[in-house]
DNA sequence: CATATCGTTCAGTCAATACTGAACATACTG
DNA sequence: CAGTATGTTCAGTATTGACTGAACGATATG
């Protein structure tokens, strides 16, 4: 990894050698994304892609994805589709363009927190129809766990939702400012 | 499956077809337990072996468990470890007898929160990582786009942790942070 | 219209995972 | 010690899911 430091640039105040070390960072984040992603039940490629937008931020084409993830366009239109289905990504278009570009979405984060706190709702409702269901006058401890189980879930949403509102609010406004 | 239920009471009847509909829907949020489960990652199996618990809850022999799911006992042992690895499932022991019990841990969700606060520390790390790896002067947006995703997960790991807190001790209430 | 390019879809391939059933090791009991 | 019951492990099987590459429809440009 490490270039000798003769045939650098000498207009450049970035040598190779520097150029290359950040890009290796780079690729670690990436990959990164891939196995953090993965260990979340998500694609690896999904994970990478991610990752490559947090870098490059910019609206990127389809091809040029293909091309620096080195997977097929197949695999880009599916993993692009699962990232805007999650609200990570969207979808901009170019006045006299026909490519499909994507980037960021202005608010990845608060949209993870939307499925993450569907998901609790789901255990919440089901915790509660079987409160509703059952006969606990005669089952003490199961009328305790369910409601245990019912109140986190409840307070795993609510958490959830300050967490999103605080991502949205605050003195933090999100400008995609790109290179 | 067929306890013997109590019959000195023959005015507080409890007729055949509302035990049927209760046991009926056990099984439905047993199998709305697996579904989740599923939902998340996990095997469905172990979904419903701690949808179980939830409703037996008292200390269930592994025999007990293999015939009440309908699975083999590798199944049983293999995700009983599961659940036990992640915190949800404790053993106990009963002097005299050499069976192996479980019992829901004694607080599954707050065990369920630790791991969830782990893998986004590692996410929270990786953009750490690369943050101090990549040169951010001459990249705004890069560095923008990192720090918004390092603070993001720094505010879920608090989140998560504070709501540990809570589930611990629920008379305090939830303190958000406020640095 | 003809051509090229782009995004999607789908059959096919491959890998990972869940589950089973049997073999095995261990511990209790008579 | 023999017999029995229990938990784990492991090879085998089935299922799920990821990814590819080619085919297809659609859209822009010459």
């Amino acid at each position: 990894m490490h270039d000798a430091r003769h045939m650098n640039t000498p207009q450049s105040n970035v040598p190779a050698a520097a150029r290359a070390a950040a890009e290796a960072a780079a690729e670690e984040f990436i990959e990164g994304m891939g196995l953090t992603a993965e260990a979340d039940g998500l694609p690896r490629i999904a994970g990478r892609m991610w990752g490559l937008f947090v870098i490059e931020g910019g609206p990127c084409s389809f091809t040029e994805l293909a091309e620096r993830l080195q997977v097929s366009r197949g695999s880009i239109s599916t993993n692009a589709r699962l990232l805007r289905d999650f609200g990570i990504l969207e979808r901009v278009s170019r006045p006299g363009d026909r490519q499909d570009y994507y980037r960021l979405a202005e608010n990845p984060y608060g949209a993870l927190l939307h499925g993450y706190a569907d998901r609790m709702r789901a255990k919440q409702r089901n915790a509660e129809r079987a409160i509703s269901a059952l006969p606990l006058q005669h089952m003490p401890g199961v009328r305790q766990r369910l409601e245990s189980m019912q109140q986190f879930h409840q307070s795993a949403v609510e958490a959830t939702e300050a967490l999103i509102a605080k991502l949205r609010d605050p003195a933090h406004p999100h400008q995609q400012d790109d290179q």
